[in-house]
DNA sequence: CCAAAAGTGTTGACTGTACACCCATGT
DNA sequence: ACATGGGTGTACAGTCAACACTTTTGG
């Protein structure tokens, strides 16, 4: 511990905080989550969830507990997306961010009461608000990762619910990849791919015909062959 | 900085430090760059280089130092890994790495002299010795970024000459994905990209018929469509 | 003249893409 | 009965993979 804030103090170590880049599909829009600062600096200005760390915890954790804390999501995989750390992205001095992203199902979301100062909240993609320090930036670059990401691995499965519909699963992709796909190309491509199986229920309640329901066979991420 | 350093002791920020994988190819085989280490802990066991940021550094210019200090190399590309913070990965106490990875063309290194007590030196992927923190990681990690990063960007421009032959270009991207490619199929796909062209020169020299020398029209990392 | 790497095309298999109609339900 | 999204197959084009022989030089 001694050695520890010696280098500190000889190194001018910087400070480090989590962000948390959390990501869900409603109606038909890509949201992040945001929520508005209630400290300086930017008080009152849209930012990703995030902080410092606790005592003893690893910056994966904290995005875990930061992603538990404000959006009551438990049992989630985040994922590392990059370390920020130009000089000058926070104007307290030197602090930079280990951020993280995660992908997480809209209806398994549950807001804290009560949490007054700090009121978490969606935005599209398409319409954010202004971001403190350099959140723009980095919602940008999770954006990114995302759609690539989406393109060699299962990860959609984080994003819909237990059972789902193959117009769900495309909706997912195209609102994600930013174009429409081919129906029946996306079927035959996909279920040849065996990450998925029929169920016996159907989507009824619609004023359509009932869709068929499926599940994925393992909620594990996974890196696919090829995709899109 | 009265605010920053608040936050460190209330949240015990970790210390930051920087490692790099360096890598290029010597023979025919992927080599890193190592330094004995010459303080405690892990004394006079091999590690990535790599140390404490200096005041205002950035952990990108924290590595291109390195790289500049330990191998000789300037202007070129290092692009960030990942940030290693497991509790325990260092012993002193809570450190975290912001670890960079770059490519280097074997020619243009140069090691400094005197550098007494840490000896760098190029060590095959395949006979690694022992090393320190979790480093052995570190590079399996790196490693595995550094193949799939050549099937779809130019970035082995940064392993090879200037101008170079069809021959080199194709053993760099067997050595790297370890595994045998077709001489006629490697050339077609390769030149479609229109990454390279044909130079005047000739290489001699060898026992054989000259190959043709090529060179990439522009040595900036970009993305490709797709490759292998 | 021999050894060694350089250089060069074609074919068949596979994969991706484009495209249009009938079906089952709720209202 | 009709409006709405659910569900299905085929044909053509483009890409990928397999494969063998001639050329040019140095020794």
């Amino acid at each position: 511990m001694i050695i520890q804030n010696m280098h500190r103090v000889l190194y001018q170590s910087p400070a480090v905080t989590t962000d948390v880049a959390i990501f869900t599909i409603v109606g038909e829009q890509l949201k992040v989550l945001l929520v508005r600062r209630s400290d300086r600096p930017f008080r009152n200005t849209w930012a990703l969830p995030g902080g410092f760390l606790h005592k003893n915890e690893t910056t994966n954790l904290a995005a875990v507990r930061i992603l538990s804390e404000k959006a009551g999501v438990k049992n989630v995989f985040v994922e590392q997306l990059y370390t920020f750390d130009a000089i000058g992205r926070d104007p307290r001095g030197r602090i930079m961010s280990v951020v993280y992203f995660t992908l997480v199902p809209h209806q398994d979301i549950k807001f804290k009461k009560g949490d007054k100062t700090q009121t978490p909240l969606f935005w599209s993609l398409k319409k954010l608000p202004k971001l403190a320090f350099d959140h723009k930036n980095i919602v940008t670059y999770a954006r990114k990762r995302l759609a690539s990401k989406l393109e060699y691995t299962n990860v959609v499965f984080s994003l819909l619910p237990k059972k789902f519909t193959f117009s769900q699963l495309q909706k997912a992709y195209e609102i994600i990849l930013d174009r429409k796909l081919d129906k029946r190309n996306f079927r035959k491509k996909f279920l040849l791919l065996g990450l998925i199986k029929l169920t016996r229920g159907l989507l009824s309640g619609t004023r359509q015909r009932p869709a068929r329901l499926y599940e994925f066979i393992s909620r594990k991420p996974e890196e696919l062959k090829k995709f899109f």
